[in-house]
DNA sequence: GCAATAGTTAAGTAAATGCTTCAGTGTTGA
DNA sequence: TCAACACTGAAGCATTTACTTAACTATTGC
């Protein structure tokens, strides 16, 4: 479900924008209001609203209104996907490299 | 080095467009020229050269000219800092969550 | 030498992005 | 009840992005 591409699109599109990863990291150490979220920004409340929207749409964040405040927290499942898109290039890269290694290695044992 | 804010910034931006992520997926599974790279895409060859510039930019991926041919590889290194970022936060809310956990479970003992 | 190949560069353009301000809505506390 | 609070939504605007085409350079193979 969290592998399908338009999903991992608007994550990493999300985690693009420098303000909107400052978000991520202020609510990787707990939930937060879009208040509280909004003040270490040097941007209006409805700039970041529109952040968190785009946040929301793509699945890292997930929010809940009480009253008349909206608490966010993160959604670590869709960390997870975006963390594992990324890991699996890498590690097929480097398996790559291991083994035209040990093919080098291989073909040196033979001289 | 590779964790300053601004190199970050260009990684996760290059990672935000499907046919770089495309491009970064065609080369974890190995070398491929400009070319290489360009044939799957349906976009024009100056195109690709323009998102390869930006891949390059952002360190994901080296490139070396040789003759006529750019030859592109993966750059784990730069891979594994944008894993590490997503990481650490992914693992700063678990651990939180495991410490309420461990809180709750206790003040329930108490009871 | 010269045509084909491989890529580069510049200029232009349409659409998307990241804001702003302003005018709301619904909620709460005194 | 009513002012302050916490957001929300729409409109507008400047900038950036993702392309395009077209003209160009440098290599290679025959």
């Amino acid at each position: 479900m969290l592998h399908d591409p338009a999903q991992l699109d608007l994550m990493f599109q999300a985690l693009a924008d420098p303000a909107r990863r400052q978000m991520v990291d202020r609510l990787s150490r707990g939930p937060a209001s879009v208040s509280q979220l909004a003040e270490p920004l040097a941007m209006s409340l409805s700039a970041v609203v529109q952040h968190l929207n785009l946040l929301e749409a793509s699945g890292l964040v997930r929010t809940q209104k009480v009253g008349r405040v909206r608490t966010c927290q993160i959604e670590p499942k869709a960390l997870r996907a975006a963390e594992h898109w990324i890991n699996e290039r890498r590690l097929a890269w480097e398996l790559r490299l291991d083994r035209l290694g040990d093919f080098l290695a291989q073909t040196n044992d033979e001289n």
